[in-house]
DNA sequence: GTAATCTCTCTAGCGGCTATAGCTTCAAGG
DNA sequence: CCTTGAAGCTATAGCCGCTAGAGAGATTAC
């Protein structure tokens, strides 16, 4: 049996993250100490481990809900999984493209500044005048 | 003079957003009719415009704030802007490096799963067992 | 036994809006 | 001039995914 903390340590999950999975319903509520304190299993020890590496892929609360339901039932089809994952790559994928268009946008003002005086500064005069950008962002 | 609908409809920022924005400080509380209501020049219509544009290269309201007061002040050396920028620029910049990873790692996974059952699903294992990873996410 | 460290619950805050409720004002048409 | 419907007002709460803090109690190491 673990405590929070040490589960906490060994998942890379802050302790106050954990108390909050349990309350959106990511995890179960653990058994409890006699002094009222959480202690978890190894199973659910490694159920904050797959929860918290999906986080770091980044999927969100609701699409994690949904894959622990998946792993819960072995013997059902994939595809669901699938599709989450497949809908998060594409989602990644145009925060991607969003996120370049913005940094050649961005880095051609920055560039076109040559640190003189507000007034004629190209960051500012860029923000001022939309006319000056080469497309949409 | 404007009324808060009409700079929301010329500048594409939403009426509630605008009142927002001025409770935060990036605009000044302007003119009011007899009945109460916002009456905006085309000087403050133009300041909405300019932060629409930072909003929409991603700067944050802090950011705006602060170009802002540059913008007011055009005998000021640009170095401040030129700092934001960059930095934002850089901030940026790690986005996308790290989206990219992300990119990397989950198409791979889901290019692995055969969409079985969940019991054999790459997705699933992946997320379960994080030394099916290529690198660190 | 005691001190240090955890852990507990509860509440509030972050950023950048968005939504709702219940009201008042404005502008256009008859 | 009056009515109607759109637009505006304030105030409050909610979104996501945590994070921080207060003030209390539990556990552990010595």
């Amino acid at each position: 049996m673990f405590s929070i903390g040490q589960i906490a340590r060994r998942t890379g999950v802050k302790v106050p993250t954990i108390r909050y999975y349990e309350q959106m319903g990511l995890i179960e509520a653990p058994e409890r100490s006699q002094g009222n304190q959480r202690r978890y299993s190894k199973a659910e020890l490694e159920q904050l481990g797959f929860i918290k590496h999906a986080r770091d892929l980044g999927l969100s609360i609701d699409a994690i809900r949904d894959l622990l339901r998946l792993n819960a039932h072995p013997e059902m089809p994939c595809a669901e999984a699938d599709r989450i994952a497949s809908e998060h790559l594409a989602n990644i994928r145009e925060r991607i493209e969003r996120l370049q268009r913005l940094e050649s946008e961005l880095s051609r003002i920055v560039k076109s500044c040559n640190a003189g005086t507000v007034k004629d500064c190209y960051v500012i005069r860029a923000l001022s005048d939309h006319s000056l950008c080469r497309d949409e962002h």
